[in-house]
DNA sequence: TTCGAATATCCCTTTACGGGAATATTCGGT
DNA sequence: ACCGAATATTCCCGTAAAGGGATATTCGAA
């Protein structure tokens, strides 16, 4: 139980660097799907029941289910029970994750790597 | 060709929504890899040449450059040859890309979806 | 408790992908 | 022209994942 609090940045849970990785692979994994991607899309409209995501997207009901339980796993979407239906929408935590991960490499926008001492020094002697 | 200059935002590609969607599917695709994802988050420190990036990954050289070549036709890195070496440094696009997208998505930050009538909406008469 | 709507799960087949090992290619040096 | 280092490519194999279809489950209504 190392640096519990260490930065005290938002709702950080003690990962380091290597296990925010893996976990952005996880969450990258479940976007790199047409049909879920377009899910993601169509829930920011908005908390949907699966029938109403399945006839939007003109998908079939098992295929909907099937890619809203990996969302799900990767902590995308939640689901919320009302009656025989279940409502899915969309987490903030994950867009909240990228967003930090993407901070890391925010100096590419900047100066991307121009200088050259560091490109020479891949040279052997 | 309508819009071209419509938002003068950065370097826009003139892409529709659907298709950035399309875009980033491969981009995430190519990052929701654990070996890529290592790959990148390696590269944040410079150029690398495939030789170094296999060496200080543990990983075998054909493994390096196939998993190289994906993160290439993602755009997520550029290759520079160096005589027999080829370093391999990241492309800032994709990122901003990302952070674009990402932006769509802000609005679940703040609100959340707090709002009931949208949930309502979706019970049956 | 029986019925029907909504959703999840299971089985099957096909395809995409990653690892391993061998081989091809490219390039500078001699 | 030849050799060796660095890199890319190819082939094979095993596994994970996605689609299709049928079926199981759950819940409210009557």
């Amino acid at each position: 139980m190392r640096g519990t609090g260490e930065g005290g940045r938002k709702a950080d849970s003690g990962l380091r660097r290597d296990d925010m990785d893996e976990r952005h692979t996880e969450l990258f994994g479940a976007l790199a799907e047409p049909s879920r991607m377009r899910i993601v899309s169509l829930l920011r409209e908005g908390p949907l029941s699966v029938g109403e995501i399945a006839d939007r997207l003109e998908l079939r009901q098992p295929q909907a289910s099937k890619h809203l339980k990996v969302l799900q796993q990767a902590g995308v979407v939640e689901v919320q029970a009302a009656a025989n239906r279940r409502h899915y929408r969309l987490r903030p935590e994950p867009f909240r994750e990228m967003e930090d991960w993407l901070a890391g490499y925010r100096e590419l926008w900047s100066e991307r790597f121009d200088r050259l001492d560091e490109y020479l020094r891949n040279m052997p002697d």
